[in-house]
DNA sequence: TCAAGGTAATTAGCCAGCTAATCAATATTC
DNA sequence: GAATATTGATTAGCTGGCTAATTACCTTGA
């Protein structure tokens, strides 16, 4: 979750930019903006979600499964492509599990692993989500000129491809 | 923190749009680029801020401090600005203070506040921090057009502020 | 072939947000 | 001016990420 309201005033990163060097305030503002509107969206995107009793992480597990032809995957897999660490996924599947979400069944092509599949109540699950999901992306998106977004997406992406090196060495 | 590597394929956006209606898939995409973006952006700056023993939470406190003329802010404002919870500031402020980096006194004028002061260790670990923050958000986004710049900030605040849609009732 | 190292899942415990409840002080209203 | 409501800070306990360490199983090479 990002934490700062109030992005900082242009004069006061003018202020700044002249003691220690150039600093496009436009630039740094689209920085903030993008921390600070992807953790606004998020707190937004979890709310939506708590109605099916979900949160974004317990539901990103879902949708990649339900991207398996199988609807079933190993935990290492899905904590790969969600991001997090399988420590993490082991925690996700179990309650997931206890959910009835899905089920966790011995790999027998490799002992040390399992198999995440689907229940059926997960993926009516999805189904009831994913409409209104849509729906309401939709929506929130609808006033955005088409110029904007391709060149905000590129922007962004842009962006994230440089992001090591706020923490480069 | 988002979790999502992979975002979803246009076909397979195209294949959920004929079920259940029209969804642009290069409008999805840039609200998930907006939430994976500013989830990246934000560990990266953590990343950072770690080599001088902060987080972005506790960095963002020591900065608001440093914008007010005296220096000092009373938790419950500084709290407002950085979109946390009063208690949370409270934690905030005490870790703060072990460190050195602001120092909590009665506040005269009401007594059931204290004021935050920056340290002179505080504003000399953001004197520290700001030159080399600048310069690498600055390096960050040097490959992006101006014309980029203006467009995606547009198009990320017009999302922003329709970003109650997404939980509405 | 079997010892050594690698990999999968798990457990235990950390962290920094959060909410709810509490206590103290201030403001408001009758 | 006493009763009530509000506001400020705090505490306790929840959450869902994380890392580090453990256990079990697989793979490889001398």
């Amino acid at each position: 979750m990002f934490l700062l309201k109030d992005l900082p005033e242009d004069r006061y990163v003018e202020r700044f930019s002249q003691k220690y060097g150039p600093i496009e305030p436009k630039r740094l503002n689209l920085f903030l903006t993008v921390l600070r509107s992807g953790s606004d969206l998020l707190v937004e995107l979890d709310n939506f979600l708590e109605r099916f009793g979900l949160t974004h992480g317990r539901w990103i597990t879902l949708v990649l499964l339900m991207r398996e032809p199988d609807v079933s995957a190993r935990p290492a897999t899905l904590a790969e492509k969600q991001g997090v660490r399988r420590a993490t996924m082991t925690g996700l599947t179990q309650r997931l599990e206890m959910d009835g979400l899905v089920r966790r069944i011995p790999d027998d092509e490799d002992g040390r692993s399992v198999r995440i599949c689907l229940t059926e109540a997960g993926a009516d699950l999805l189904q009831a989500i994913m409409p209104e999901y849509y729906r309401r992306v939709g929506d929130m998106t609808a006033g955005i000129p088409d110029e904007q977004v391709e060149a905000a997406t590129m922007a962004i992406n842009e962006l994230n491809g440089r992001a090591d090196l706020l923490s480069a060495p």
